[in-house]
DNA sequence: AGAAAAATTTAGGTATACCTAAATTTTAGG
DNA sequence: CCTAAAATTTAGGTATACCTAAATTTTTCT
């Protein structure tokens, strides 16, 4: 059958995107995590998914799916609204960067494509979106993203924040009191090869970051 | 069953609150006809709204149904969303008033409360949407709508327009076009008993409005 | 009043998107 | 290479919100 995109469709191709994206396989159990839902409402999904017409992801048993170029194109006009959305509601209503999340994402499904090329044009296309994320073009390519992990980085190297890849309020608040965030120039100060905590310096403040933060921010070197 | 507002719902309540205010009952039959679907969906419906804990409707078999206390309450909050965007569609992103609907009809729906009162402040707390129509207040009050329909006007009588009935793009084109809008000055010129065509100047304007028009009009008189 | 028309409800379905329990397949470790 | 654990799928359900056809109730009109 003809494919409508629902909501909960849109929901599965844009997580099947980031998860591909970030070179984890999109397999069942890991969208059920993501997702918060069974792993068998997941592969009743996928099934679907890969016998509609057009087919939205390649699937097969035991081995989760990719998207298709039919899939990667829904997914990528998803990712274009919640990123128009998120800089929109920085840009316009005063939110914060930890509080854009919750709302894009229930936004993102239901607006139109006049709104989205309104919104797009009274910021000027931005190219990114509050936490430095690339904003897919609106003829949905996803711009070539060149950074790299702050976790590749060791002492004496400096280097421009470029994105927090990171949806969580609490992350994102403290990383904010810290000054880490797009555009900041850091250095890192030290390196512990036993817990690849990595001392970092961002104007006079310096901290401590572990791994599960270093490897969400990305950087490029200076 | 404590009830979840889902999107259907809330747009029944919203339909049955438009219906009873303008003095038509909410019949099944009225439901139907408004909302596209069949007479035995809004049957079902009207059902569970009138037996979920607290009931949203007061339902008698065959006699429609009138709101409850609580289901008022969740369709001023809807109407509230609904005409705060119209209102800030038209502000910040350029929509004319023949544009808003279709999209404040989806947003109303999933916008956060936080979302409502940022959009609310960023305009001053208006009172009327871009047709003149009402908005709740934030404690979902409705204002006291002294306004008259246009139809009641003849020869001789001036009046200022309030608000414009109608969410018909074609209709509201059609009236701006005439600079029949809200704050417009009108005076009537003439009448015919026989069709309750009025003719009506605004400026150096005149047009003839039939009933389906001019019972949409509300004005004050001058 | 009584019958026809209109309005409404009941009965019985469909599609979407979830769920748990159980079966199966894949993968990983000894 | 074989078995236990992990991952995935199948089987069988639920809730929501629609639908059409048929039955029933109410209203209207002579
Ligand atoms: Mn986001
Ligand atoms: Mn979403
Ligand atoms: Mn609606
Ligand atoms: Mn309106």
């Amino acid at each position: 059958m003809k494919q409508k995109l629902t909501i909960s469709i849109q929901d599965y191709l844009k997580i099947i995107y980031e998860l591909t994206e970030s070179g984890e396989s999109a397999s069942t159990n890991a969208l059920a995590k993501r997702m918060k839902i069974s792993a068998p409402s997941v592969t009743g999904m996928i099934q679907k998914l890969a016998s509609s017409k057009p087919p939205l992801v390649e699937y097969q048993k035991h081995q989760g799916v990719t998207l298709t170029r039919e899939g990667r194109r829904a997914a990528l006009e998803v990712i274009r609204h919640h990123r128009l959305l998120e800089a929109w509601l920085v840009q316009t209503l005063g939110y914060s960067w930890d509080e854009v999340h919750e709302e894009a994402e229930r936004l993102e499904h239901v607006i139109s494509e006049d709104f989205e090329q309104r919104i797009a044009a009274a910021m000027g296309n931005p190219d990114r979106d509050p936490h430095g994320e690339l904003i897919p073009t609106a003829d949905l390519k996803m711009p070539v993203d060149e950074s790299l992990p702050l976790s590749a980085l060791r002492p004496k190297q400096s280097a421009t924040i470029q994105r927090v890849q990171s949806s969580d309020t609490d992350l994102l608040r403290y990383l904010e009191s810290l000054g880490l965030v797009p555009g900041a120039v850091i250095e890192i100060k030290a390196y512990s090869a036993f817990d690849h905590n990595l001392t970092v310096r961002v104007g006079r403040k310096s901290a401590v970051l572990g791994l599960n933060i270093t490897s969400r921010i990305f950087i490029e070197k200076n």
